[in-house]
DNA sequence: TGCTGCATGTAAACAGTTACATGATTAG
DNA sequence: CTAATCATGTAACTGTTTACATGCAGCA
């Protein structure tokens, strides 16, 4: 079975809520979903004009001064493309752990590369709680529109804590 | 920065430690890296292939009656390939949870189907756990050889009960 | 003047998957 | 006899990323 373009979805789903630039869209993924769910920035852009043509969205160019700016706005189709997708049960992930990996492989002579790995990879998680937590904290004055963006970050949150632990407890010997 | 190819470093990882075919690599793949490390069948061979035209394996072609085996062993530098990948610090991961994409975007009107999600999801969840569980006990006895296959064990099990409480917890209300 | 942010896009390359294909061997 | 497992592979496709490119607006 062919694969499908998720990248579709997530479009659609912000669109769902208030029209929106490429760019808007692209600065809403990096601040919402970049935890569990990165997109790269040119991928935004041919996307929406595939919706386009699909006639899933549909779109006004506005001009700001000479700055040019593609609003898009979803349509009745678009919005049963994405109900249609919400409400299929979703697909097995690929996982693809790096880190995992090494530390899979790793043995007596790679330990001392892995501890380093380790500890540096302690940091970054503890500078993404911070990171999260504060983001926990703006959203949570805004409930309850926001519940069930909470809800990610705070599952995001826990399994952060776990790893934290984790890598606390592998350092610890 | 050209994105490298990861596969290469898994099959050279198993190779360090036993000569092995494609096939063998693929099963011991989807034995003990499965759940934090996917590869396709389809990938190994081309890689192989590749790992062997960049001097990184040898490979031996043997016969038992008319089937044929080709078996790959590492070369010096394909060790030094693998330690020179396996000491720089691992990249970034891609995170792509359609899951949480989909419980990203949910609200009154479409909470119910999302429940249906997690009632599967969690049914999936505790299966697993019955099988990541089974293998923790059969590498328990194999130590201390296998530690460190152990320890990816162990995060994804922990990971997992995380997983199954939440769950359980959104579907209590 | 130059930097940052806003705003849009394209082309090439690459990784990875899907689907297909072949054939030997072994167990029921 | 036939199904499952062993064993190897290829071709086509697709999704995605990387790198590049353009230009406006506002601010220091």
């Amino acid at each position: 079975m062919a694969k499908i373009k998720k990248t579709k979805f997530i479009i659609l789903g912000f669109l769902l809520n208030k029209s929106l630039s490429g760019y808007e869209i692209g600065g809403l993924i990096k601040q919402s979903t970049d935890h569990f769910w990165q997109e790269s920035d040119a991928s935004i852009y041919p996307t929406l004009k595939l919706l386009a043509n699909e006639q899933l969205v549909s779109f006004e160019t506005v001009y700001v001064g000479k700055k040019r700016k593609d609003i898009f706005t979803i349509t009745d189709a678009g919005k049963k493309a994405f109900m249609e997708w919400f409400k299929i049960y979703p697909d097995k992930e690929v996982h693809r752990a790096e880190f995992l990996l090494k530390l899979f492989f790793t043995n007596e002579s790679t330990e001392e590369h892995m501890y380093s790995h380790c500890r540096e990879k302690l940091q970054e998680l503890k500078k993404m709680r911070q990171e999260y937590k504060k983001i926990e904290k703006t959203l949570k004055q805004e409930t309850p529109e926001k519940g069930y963006w909470l809800k990610t970050l705070q599952v995001g949150l826990a399994h952060l804590e776990l790893d934290i632990s984790w890598m606390s407890s592998i350092l610890q010997k």
